[in-house]
DNA sequence: TGTATTTTTCTTGTCGACAAAAAGTCGGCA
DNA sequence: TGCCGACTTTTTGTCGACAAGAAAAATACA
């Protein structure tokens, strides 16, 4: 009679995809910075689950490097790994070029819809002058055209490299958050046009100035130079 | 007394790595075809380990792909998809392309022997008519290939490549395991000369044509005719 | 005899507890 | 006072058992 209220709390198998979802997002909006010690217990408490569905959460947050477990020891978010940005520069361009070419070429009527609904969001983060949702919505955006593009393995790198990339990004943001790349919107609106027209090498091209954008914009915030006494006299 | 013998079985956490890259490996090699119900319990008592480090696991070969989980009810090995075939053939391609370009421009001098290697072992393969062999060392090539790139994105994406690759073509292997492809030892060749050279643009040809040429091996695979009553008058 | 419904069985998902490993703590000794 | 070693604490890894859900089997009914 008394554990009645316990059972509905979660429907059986629901609960590791919550504490999965709940903590991948809170990783990538750095609420967990790179470092955070992981402990199961706390999980365990705060998601009321035993440790086991916490485990798996992990495992799977695991395998796709959002955190990084040293055995037997402890498990913390991963951090980012700055000497790594060319490497993930580089990847990050050409998944921009390839998904926006097949897009151009394999695209149906339903995915320029839902492409235009993601930039209807990203216009309205814009107008906000809400950084953080810009983020969050060019991501979407892109993933969108890459899911026009018809090609998985490609959206799963590529959503990998926007989520790494939305972690990067929001180290810099709150020191920056009035330099607003409002040109963003028009160039979605290029590449959507090329997309819809079947322009293969015009959509490369505009992905191709897209990303060497956003690649300069990242490099940009990580290289900017705060230093406020580097002209005191010494 | 008794149960010391268990104790030294398994360093603690080894099991669990254990149990996945011998999952991992029968996978990929067919030994555990498409479709096979992987029964946990069954996998406890084979590995002598109980069922929770066997899910764990289990956890990280759905995240590959490798199996996929049927909720509440059953968990079986992932179906080779033979609709998806072009997208696979497509990324195949890019990281061909992407990994001995890399290769090209980024490779130091121990990269090139760790290469040289795995092409020995390519080679031996190919004079022993060792189809299996074939497939699984012309993987470790491209693999260090890729390592020399210095691209961990590409690495772990053309990994998961060659070893979907690797499945498909077991799948061919028995019926046509005198059609060997010796001319790719000669193409390894040309491609480590480009990679030692600094040429992008020749490992990148090298590599376009590579990728096409074992395309086109998996393709006429695949859709050859083996009807032996293909001419029967009726 | 065929179909709908209940019962059984089997497998997965979850739990609480225990064991091992490592870090932290404390006390002893030079 | 500073360093080394044993003890304690904390956290992870593993275990056996139980509960829920779904398929299979058995039963009832038309």
């Amino acid at each position: 009679m008394e554990e009645t209220e316990r059972q509905q709390l979660h429907r059986r198998g629901s609960g590791v995809s919550t504490v999965y979802e709940t903590l991948r997002n809170e990783i990538i909006e750095l609420k967990l910075p790179p470092g955070s010690p992981i402990d199961e217990q706390h999980l365990s408490d705060r998601f009321a689950l035993s440790r086991t569905p916490i485990r798996e959460a992990l495992v799977r947050l695991a395998a796709e490097g959002l955190i990084t477990t040293l055995t037997n020891r402890a498990t913390i978010v991963s951090n980012i790994d700055f000497l790594g940005l060319p490497e993930f520069f580089d990847a990050l361009t050409l998944m921009y070029r390839v998904t926006t070419r097949l897009a151009a070429s394999n695209h149906a009527e339903g995915d320029i819809v839902a492409i235009r609904v993601q930039q209807k969001a990203f216009e309205v983060a814009v107008a906000n002058r809400d950084v953080l949702g810009m983020i969050a919505t060019n991501r979407d955006f892109h993933i969108a055209v890459a899911q026009a593009g018809r090609n998985r393995y490609y959206v799963e790198l590529f959503t990998r490299l926007l989520d790494e990339g939305r972690r990067i990004l929001r180290l810099y943001y709150s020191s920056f958050n009035d330099v607003l790349p409002r040109q963003y919107v028009g160039e979605h609106e290029e590449m959507i046009q090329a997309i819809i027209n079947r322009d293969v090498s015009l959509a490369d091209s505009l992905a191709s100035a897209h990303a060497d954008q956003i690649v300069r914009q990242i490099r940009s915030y990580i290289t900017a130079d705060s230093r406020q006494n580097a002209g005191l006299a010494l």
